[in-house]
DNA sequence: AGTTTTTATGGAATCGATTCCACATTTAGC
DNA sequence: GCTAAATGTGGAATCGATTCCATAAAAACT
């Protein structure tokens, strides 16, 4: 390994001279610059980012605390986070919590003790204990999808999404409709959106069987059970709509209806949330919600960036809306 | 920000010690490391990673370099490898090239300049100054996907999956098979899976027409207009069979075989490779290869840690066989 | 009781960069 | 021609950990 000590010899100057060429900083000569950058070259080395961080107290890393790798959500949030980063020359150390809510404590010690200019958060759940150690981290932190009490967020308004995808169910004339979610350990997902549809059928005068609503896992298998459960307790009467909180779920729905007989959306009118790409290729195309989470990570990285850089240390949050999408089946 | 220092001074010990707890090394008595232990709770001090790796020249965590973030496959691979990296303590500083191949070079620098322990590339186009910055780097590294000469490999046998599968094809009774394949600059899936078609085909002495062999780019749209292309090009002549070289471009190219009123697979076989999500769920479900990403990326994280470990040198290369699913589409 | 071994502790060097400060040499200003 | 400012360079301290080495006290052997 290489190190600025052995340049410096190399090119006859001293290590400040070449710290000075690396950097663009002080006074040096053309000719003594010449002769660094050659040797530089000629050699291909490259300084340590640790040595050059452990003085600067700089690291340009941001780490970045998601739920899942290789997930349609994550993969757009990360995105549009790393097109913000990598403009101002920061990178990404990611790490996935795999749903474990231990593991996003666990990750979140690891990061600072990496030294991290500062933390994204995408939680699924929030335990009193995650917020404890998110004060205490005292470092530059957006939290994303949740909203977080006391730090910077970036949220989605899923109330409001989740009552306007229920009131275009209702305004197509469905009235005995269904529900999917999910735990409601899970704030945004299992109850903000469960709350918005219940508002609105409330608003509507609509009832709510209880034997209607189904809590599933995310997953698209969890939606098609979800959905013949729904299907046999209805015993007779069958819904005409049924609104699934994420699009996975509602493709696992669909999947059953088809298979059971019921078309979609003649019979019955199926919605979700998410805009995620299996959607549009669906038969019929999924009725969604897009969140434009490429945005919010766009959102929540420029949050970051003023914390780090110009210190402020809002507690700003941005809440973004959804989109709606209205395609076959509803 | 706490340190070493402070932490030795509260507890009334040198730095040594403290040291010596953090790291259970040396002797140390159990009064003193009682006193350290009891510090470090009350101050929640972190040891600083930078100043620990800048000496002892570990970092514990490994660089990987994908093409796109977000995408199935590299999920599925990603998580293969954070699975044996977790459990070694190893972390992952995941960048993404986004397909521009001047990012792939410019991150392998950048990781080398983090100091990381270890690389891992998953490339889809090789060039001869990728080839030749991956020997300049001189550190553990591992290749998964592509063969790239003098270095560790994690390869499929991309040339007999696809050989299999127009074998399946063939065997199934389809006799005028189309082909939708990606350019050429992607060595494994763009040759390597094209090669495996026109031998098989060549086999059986079915005739290839130039005609009925199209290029897309990955997408399902891609996959759409190609297929659009080869069933207006065929003008009369309709193929009994598309061979499409990833699960997306299928599921395009069967989207459109449904609008434009041809029954898959009744009149037209489908086939696909990757064991995408989608394709389990898309009707007809493709029948496809599975390749297991997961598994490949555990072998590459394994194949690494014995290079960083047990400083094996080797240039090992791991061929994975795809695994067959049959289902509805052919 | 005297010697060796084990246990316990801290001082100081080290890793590879940056940066403050002192000093030397030019160049500019009057 | 003399002082002041600008330019150029390197020595040495520093960041926060680990680790070698020296030293001392306690325990174990003859």
């Amino acid at each position: 390994m290489l190190t600025i000590k052995e340049i410096a010899e190399m090119a006859g100057v001293s290590r400040t001279t070449v710290s000075r060429v690396l950097n663009d900083s002080g006074y040096v000569s053309d000719e003594a610059r010449k002769r660094v950058v050659k040797v530089i070259e000629e050699t291909g080395y490259i300084p340590s980012q640790q040595a050059k961080s452990l003085r600067t107290k700089k690291t340009k890393v941001i780490g970045v605390v998601i739920p899942k790798l290789g997930t349609e959500t994550s993969g757009r949030l990360v995105n549009g986070m790393n097109e913000v980063f990598s403009k101002y020359g920061y990178q990404i150390l990611l790490t996935s919590s795999n749903l474990e809510p231990q593991k996003e404590i666990e990750y979140l010690r690891l990061l600072k003790s990496r030294q991290v200019d500062g933390i994204i958060l995408s939680a699924t759940t929030i335990s009193d204990e995650l917020i404890t150690e998110i004060h205490q981290l005292k470092m530059p932190f957006v939290a994303v999808g949740q909203n977080i009490p006391g730090v910077a967020n970036v949220i989605y308004d899923d109330f409001n999404a989740s009552k306007a995808m229920t009131g275009l169910l209702i305004e197509r004339g469905r009235k005995n409709i269904a529900f999917i979610g999910v735990p409601e350990s899970d704030q945004a997902v299992g109850i903000e959106r469960k709350q918005g549809f219940i508002k609105q059928m409330e608003k509507h005068n609509l009832l709510i069987r209880p034997e209607w609503m189904a809590i599933a896992d995310f997953s698209i298998t969890s939606g098609y059970h979800a959905m013949s459960k729904i299907i046999e307790n209805a015993a007779g009467w069958v819904p005409d709509g049924v609104f699934c909180v994420t699009d996975r779920m509602a493709i696992g729905a669909m999947q059953y209806l088809k298979e059971a007989g019921h078309r979609v959306p003649d019979d019955i009118s199926v919605a979700g949330i998410g805009a995620s790409d299996i959607s549009k290729y669906f038969q019929p195309a999924l009725t969604t919600m897009d969140y434009e989470n490429e945005v919010a990570g766009q959102e929540a990285a420029q949050i970051l960036l003023a914390q780090i850089e110009k210190s402020e240390n809002f507690q700003k949050t941005i809440t973004l809306n959804g989109r709606l999408i209205e395609r076959d089946s509803i």
